[in-house]
Formats: C-alpha cells, sequence, structure tokens
DNA sequence: CTGAAAGCGCTTACAG
DNA sequence: CTGAAAGCGCTTACAG
C-alpha cells in the first residue's frame, strides 16, 4: 500500500541523496554544517548538488522534526478598531513601527515573524496553536491567556506588561518615568493647570495609560500642580474629540498617553483657534514618526522601542522565565511644549 | 530503538486516542468534523475528551500532512530604511494600515500572516521556505524571484504590480487613473504649473510612483499644464527634502505619489512661510489615515485598500495565474488642494 | 462506522 | 566518516 503524496514542490533531501547515492542523514548533515559528521569534499558536492537542483529546505517539515521552527509570534492584543466612514482605520502607528522592527532584527537572527491581532482571544487561539520558538505578546491583561500560550511555547516574552513576571520574560520600559519627565517639563514651562489624556485609566490599572497617568499623578502632586482626567481611547480621532473636554477644563497643558492622541488633540484645538504650545502645551509618548509630522513637532517620550526590540531578540534565544528589563524613557524635546 | 522524542508539550491526538480507546485517525476525523467517518455519539465522547485534556491541534504537523498549511506570507519588498538619529523609523504608514487589514481578513477566514520585509532577496528567501498557502507579494520587482517564490507556493498574489500577469495573481489598483483624478483638481483648482514628487519615476518605470507619475502627465499634458520631476524617496523625510526643489520650480501645484510624502511637503513649505493651498495646493495619494492628521488635511486619492485585501482573500482560496483584480481609485477632497 | 498503516520532509541518536 | 531507522503529530486513502 504505497500511497505517494508528494506536494510535487520542489525538491528533498532524499532527491538530492539518491542523485549522490548517499543517505538522507548525511545530506541533513552537510547541509546543517555539521562539519564533524560529513567529510568536506562530501558536503561540497551535496552543497553543490543541492544548489543545482533548487533545494530549499522545508521548515515545516524541519521544526516538526527538530526543537526549532525558527517562528517568532507577536501577538498584538486589544488593538481592534473598525474602519472608519473615511475608508481609514485608525490605528495607533507605533504598532507598524513595532512591527517593521521587530521584523527587521528576527530575520537577522533567522526568525519570521507571524502577526496576530484584535482581541485577545482571537489573538492568543491561533498563536498557540503553531510551534513558535517564542511569543511576543502585546496588551495581554489576562493571566490565563498567558498559561495557554505558555503551554506550546515555553518562552513568552510580555512586552509593556505590568504583569506576568513570573511565568514570562517581560520587556518594558519605565512608564512612571517617561510620564514624570513629560509632565515636569509642562510644569517647568510655566503651567498651572494640567491634564491627562489616555484611555482606561481607572477601569484598566494595569495597562499602560493607566501606569503613564501614574507617572504624571505623581509628579503633578509633586509640583502641586492639578491634574484632570480626560478618558479616551488611544487614536487620533480619540484625540480630536478631547479637544473640546481639554478646553472645558480650562487646562494650560496636557499629558497625553501616546503620540497620535497628541497629534489628534493638537488637531482639534487648532481648529477651535488655541494656540499650540503658548495657550496650552501639549506632550505626546512614544516619539513615533507621527511626532515630527504634525505642527507644532511634538515634544514627546522615547520610549526606546529599538532597544526593547533588541532585548525581545536577545531574549528569544536566551530568555528565561523571570527575567526582566526595564528601559529607561528619554524626554524629546520639540515644540509642542 | 525507541527513541522518544516528545516535544512535552501538550496533548497530542494519539493521547486523546489511547485514553480513549480508539484509534487517531477516528479522532483526527472526529476534531475535523468529518461526520461522515464517525459517529454522531463518538465523535462528541472525542471532542469533549479534546477539550477536557486542554488539546491543541499543531498546524506545523497539520500543514506536513494535510495539503493547507492555514499560513499566509506577506512580501513587502523594498521597504527598508534605516533609523534615523531621532530613533524614530521613517517608514510609510501604508505599509501598518496594509498589514492590520490584510491579517485581520486574513484570520477571519482562518489564516496566519507572516511578514517578511527589507530588500526583495532578503525577503523572498524565507518566505519560499515554508509551506504557505498563498504568499502575497509587494515591492517585487523581479521575475526570478517570482519563480523561486512560485516554486514551492503555487500561489502568488501579486499586490500593485504591472507585472507578472500570467504566473501570478494580481491586484491592483488603476494608478495611471487615481493620479489623473488628482491632477485635475490642481488643474481645476487654476494651478497653472504643477510638480510630480516621488520615487524612481525614469529609473523603476514599472514601479508604482512611475504609474503614478505617467498618470498625471497624460492629465497635465491633456490640460496643457507643465509638470515638473522631483525624485524623492517615499518617506516624510524625503518630502520635506521636497519642499526646497518645489519652491524653486515656482509651480503651484504639486502632485505627490503618497500620503506621507506630501505631509513632510507640507510641512516643509509651510516652515518657509508657504500657505497650502493658497500659495501652492498639494495632493497625496493612498488616503491613509496620516491624510486626515496634517494640516491642512490632504485632498487625496483613496485607493480602494479594504476592497483590495478582500479580494486578494479571495483569491487565496479561489485564485489561478492570470486572474486579475483592478480596483477603481476615488478622488477624496479635503482642504490642501 | 472504525482501525491499521503509510506518508509529509526533516533531524537525531545509534550502529557500523 | 557514513548509513539505516525511528520519530515529530498529523491526515488520508484503504481495508475491514
Amino acid at each position: 500500500m504505497k500511497v505517494k503524496r508528494s506536494s510535487g514542490k520542489g525538491s528533498t533531501i532524499r532527491d538530492i541523496a539518491q542523485a549522490l547515492g548517499v543517505c538522507t542523514a548525511t545530506v541533513s548533515n552537510a547541509l546543517n554544517g555539521r562539519m564533524d559528521k560529513v567529510s568536506a569534499s562530501l558536503a561540497a558536492d551535496i552543497r553543490r548538488k543541492a544548489d543545482e537542483m533548487g533545494y530549499v529546505k522545508d521548515l515545516t517539515a524541519a521544526s516538526l522534526s527538530g526543537f526549532k521552527s525558527h517562528l517568532v509570534d507577536l501577538i498584538i492584543a486589544g488593538s481592534f478598531i473598525p474602519a472608519t466612514k473615511d475608508d481609514t482605520w485608525d490605528i495607533n502607528p507605533f504598532y507598524g513601527e513595532l512591527i517593521f522592527r521587530l521584523e527587521h532584527e528576527a530575520r537577522e537572527r533567522g526568525h519570521s515573524l507571524s502577526i496576530y491581532t484584535g482581541h485577545e482571544e482571537q489573538c492568543v487561539s491561533p498563536a498557540a496553536a503553531r510551534r513558535s520558538d517564542a511569543i511576543v505578546a502585546l496588551g495581554i491583561t489576562n493571566e490565563q491567556s498567558l498559561a495557554r500560550l505558555r503551554r506550546r511555547t515555553g518562552k513568552v516574552i510580555v512586552l509593556d506588561s505590568y504583569f506576568g513576571t513570573r511565568e514570562a520574560v517581560v520587556v518594558r520600559t519605565d512608564e512612571e518615568k517617561g510620564a514624570a519627565l513629560a509632565t515636569e517639563r509642562l510644569v517647568q514651562r510655566g503651567c498651572k493647570k494640567l491634564a491627562f489624556v489616555g484611555h482606561g485609566i481607572t477601569e484598566f490599572p494595569q495597562n499602560i495609560p493607566a501606569i503613564r497617568y501614574r507617572g504624571a499623578r505623581k509628579a503633578a502632586d509633586a509640583a502641586g500642580v492639578p491634574l484632570a482626567i480626560v478618558e479616551e481611547w488611544t487614536h487620533l480621532a480619540g484625540g480630536k474629540r478631547a479637544a473640546e473636554t481639554v478646553l472645558e477644563l480650562k487646562v494650560d497643558g496636557v499629558v497625553t498617553s501616546a503620540d497620535i492622541l497628541a497629534a489628534g488633540l493638537i488637531e482639534g484645538l487648532k481648529t477651535r483657534g488655541v494656540r499650540i504650545p503658548d495657550d496650552i502645551a501639549v506632550t505626546g509618548y512614544d516619539n513615533l514618526s507621527v511626532a515630527r509630522m504634525v505642527t507644532p513637532a511634538l515634544t514627546t517620550v522615547d520610549q526606546g522601542l529599538d532597544e526593547k526590540v533588541r532585548a525581545i531578540c536577545a531574549f528569544i534565544t536566551e530568555g528565561q522565565p523571570g527575567d526582566i528589563r526595564v528601559v529607561d524613557p528619554r524626554l524629546v524635546v520639540r515644540e509642542s511644549a
């Protein structure tokens, strides 16, 4: 009962082995550079033949067989935002920058990057079904999700989260400090009444915006300056909407939890005739390219994304649960504050 | 010589089969809903047991064994741009929007999305090594790359390309028409002298910016209005740099090949005291969220990205080489022109 | 309706 | 240094 079910695509190590009259193990060893297992001349022959036949290793088979898949998953949970009427998606550009940087760094180390976005459960299930070498999780808020991911992958790297410290590797910025830097900048400029714009400040105290708020809170308290909360989703439209509330509050300085919020806010304020930073000073957070695109350019907090991406990639190969890397934020002064 | 090499992660169909005293084929059939192969009651038992044991199907094994991997690769070639001194990457946000939309649509159909960015060869090799159901390729300029991809995957969907029509499925917008719409808008506004800003206009005639240029060219010629070429990379910094050239040319209208270029250009012009659109009118292209972020908001061309993403996903399951879908562009009038 | 077997393409102990 | 075999976890004809 020979059932031949070749996919018909490309050649295999068996084809090479047959062509050369050696066994597949030898071909595998030669192609993987196990030079202690194959003589140099045979290895050279095998490699030449492989090139000649246009051989491309099937990584799916390799990962089933071996211990490494060279696959990294990136989960971006809680990022789903429906399309607007303009047929544009109002997505925080932070995600795009993260994806590009991580993909670039990961590929240099021979990993492929898969992306999972949307609600937490939608992201977690498909990611848990692949044999990834590591899962990088952003925006996970549920301990159970973490447990499910760990079940198959072992190596879960939690990004920008203040939980999961025991079971996972954690990479994040010192968010409180970053928000304090921005707040102190406003205070130094002479602002007497501040607002903080962000999402889920009281509802999700573990999430990044709430943590940034607490940093701003401490700095404002230390300076004896009042700080109101303006609750808004983290996207451009949210920032625009916040403009009205900010005006009602009669503040002269606004700390936002994201550049994209600051961009929307500034646009909203400008259309109402407010001068930035003279009437109201605004700080962003993240230091994305958006920060240089808006007018006036954003004074913002650089969260050290490149450093974090490098830390993530280092942890992919060497990290242990419990490892943690906290990056120092840096104030970037431009024109908006 | 029993070599037991379990990964030790999670349970397998064999564990379930043993626990229930059936064979793995039956478990597989039950879990895959082949109800003609398993009695309803046994299937229910199997499913309950699977849940109980926390079984998660290993998709790597499934794709090696079966014919579908439920994996889709997205190649974004030619997108590499090094980090700037600000530690921000000047990436066209179009890519981020594409990734999010495509991931979202693909996941709804049960596919996972992997990303490959950078130079053409760097993208193509790793993508060709996986058993993907389909490869979506953006920015491929080399017929040989296409051939390599086809070798393993069979289904290559070329996005926004004017070649590969025979060997692949093609999805794109009518780029010439889109650029013509933008150009005609400027002419209607009364512009007497135009410039086109884009990358590789003469060097890469097959690429999108050059095709958009030709559309603008035709429209300008038809209106008897001169159109100069300003060569710049497709990113914010390129747009900013273009401002100087544009001023020297003394034009009163600029067609750009991308929103991000228009955003940079407008910022560059504003800092030089130019009023938009009164002194110089500017059009973008793509209708990204950036288009609403800059001041003045961009008049731009919507390239119908959602429609294209849906077409891509439809083609993943049903497309044949030679299939082509050309989407109609739409002028979106805001303030910059 | 159920089971035993072969196979996907690779890797890794182990024996020569 | 080289080869034969077993295994990764699943799916799919085929036989009962």
